[in-house]
DNA sequence: AATAATCTGTTGCAATTGCAACAGATTATA
DNA sequence: TATAATCTGTTGCAATTGCAACAGATTATT
């Protein structure tokens, strides 16, 4: 099972001529969706960055989710509790498709080649959504700072197929995604590079380890 | 999208006679499958639980997941990868059914009810997977380790729907569970106990608040 | 171009967490 | 039933992490 859907192209080449979707632009900082009522919302980036971000009790930001384009998001994923508000924000320019859940069990009529393509690779999305998670609880998991950043770095390394690569957001932003306070991750980032682990300049990593 | 599909009793009602599926048993502490190779396995479990564990590089044991039945787990769902072995141990008896991922594409033949039922249920299994991946990320994203038995304890008695449940594990998995030293965990529990949020005997736990 | 806002990098100190070790309780096994 | 193995509960101490605060750099906004 090979995750080789593209959205963007699809789109692109295909007449966006179905009912059930809509396609909405936004731009950088727009909230895209709020998870606060069961609506079996769902929706699919196309283009650009996301993040799915909430507030805990204390205070600090918590960024969820980082989504990349051909990724699915939306409250039908979370069980939506009035005291825990979630919501997605466009990190760049985004281009989404929303969509309903019951999308994927009904057809809109007999020649929507749109509904069909996407009906059929529903499979290679949620499959590919499950395994991202994977990764993240796999990151959440590791006990020190030291541990989640590195972890995180490996990832972003494969992704990118090199040693060297920009970071997807600011050391802000990154703490707030590892879960860690900032202070104490900048003074681990400085120990890795001390130590001769990485090499950093700006948000630009060199792995420099195996 | 309600999830009211019951494995158990789906199995229990209709013949088996799909050649695609392998029905396996399983008692305390057998593995019932690891993560190696990527085979495109996926495995449903009809009855009992089970858990995915590994083996951190500091030697710690991780409870990645823990597993009710009707739940879902595999290769399938994961980036498999040499140094970091994945496997799931049943916790008690299990009964666990065993398909490829292909299974959700392509029938056996025209009159087999039994795939039919299970391809029908193919996105209440799925959604519900992530459904519950991102509840595990939530509770991975808290930097306390108070905050972490409480999200925890709530989810249980959401679970059972009461303020007093039993773990379904020992103090010392669910140290492993929440990513957390053991003493550390007990420690704090102690102090919830000793101020008044909750109560305990045995792995018998109360909630007071609210 | 000036001003505001955000981000980076740093530090001292306090609080939390992890580690190691142990005794007693409980559970599994021979 | 005796023995082994695991689990619970605890503690002192060390290491890690979080908090608060600040200055300079960078980026957005007017």
């Amino acid at each position: 099972m090979n995750f080789n859907f593209d959205i963007y192209n699809f789109i692109n080449n295909l007449e966006n001529n179905c009912s059930k979707v809509q396609k909405k632009f936004f731009s950088h900082g727009e909230i895209i969706t709020t998870y606060i009522e069961k609506r079996n919302q769902l929706c699919l980036l196309v283009s650009g960055n996301a993040e799915l971000i909430k507030y805990d009790l204390n205070g600090n930001k918590v960024i969820l989710e980082h989504f990349n384009p051909n990724e699915v998001f939306g409250e039908i994923f979370y069980n939506v509790s009035i005291n825990n508000e979630l919501f997605v924000q466009a990190k760049t320019e985004c281009c989404v498709l929303f969509l309903m859940f019951d999308f994927f069990n009904e057809k809109c009529d007999s020649n929507c080649n749109f509904h069909d393509t996407l009906i059929k690779n529903f499979p290679a999305l949620f499959l590919n959504k499950i395994i991202n998670l994977n990764n993240r609880i796999e990151l959440l998991t590791k006990r020190s700072i030291r541990d989640k950043i590195l972890t995180y770095f490996n990832n972003i390394s494969i992704l990118d197929m090199s040693k060297s690569f920009s970071l997807p957001f600011s050391l802000t932003d990154l703490a707030d995604y590892l879960g860690v306070d900032r202070s104490a991750m900048m003074r681990e980032l400085r120990s890795l590079k001390e130590e001769g682990f990485i090499e950093k300049s700006g948000n630009r990593i060199t792995l420099l380890y195996k």
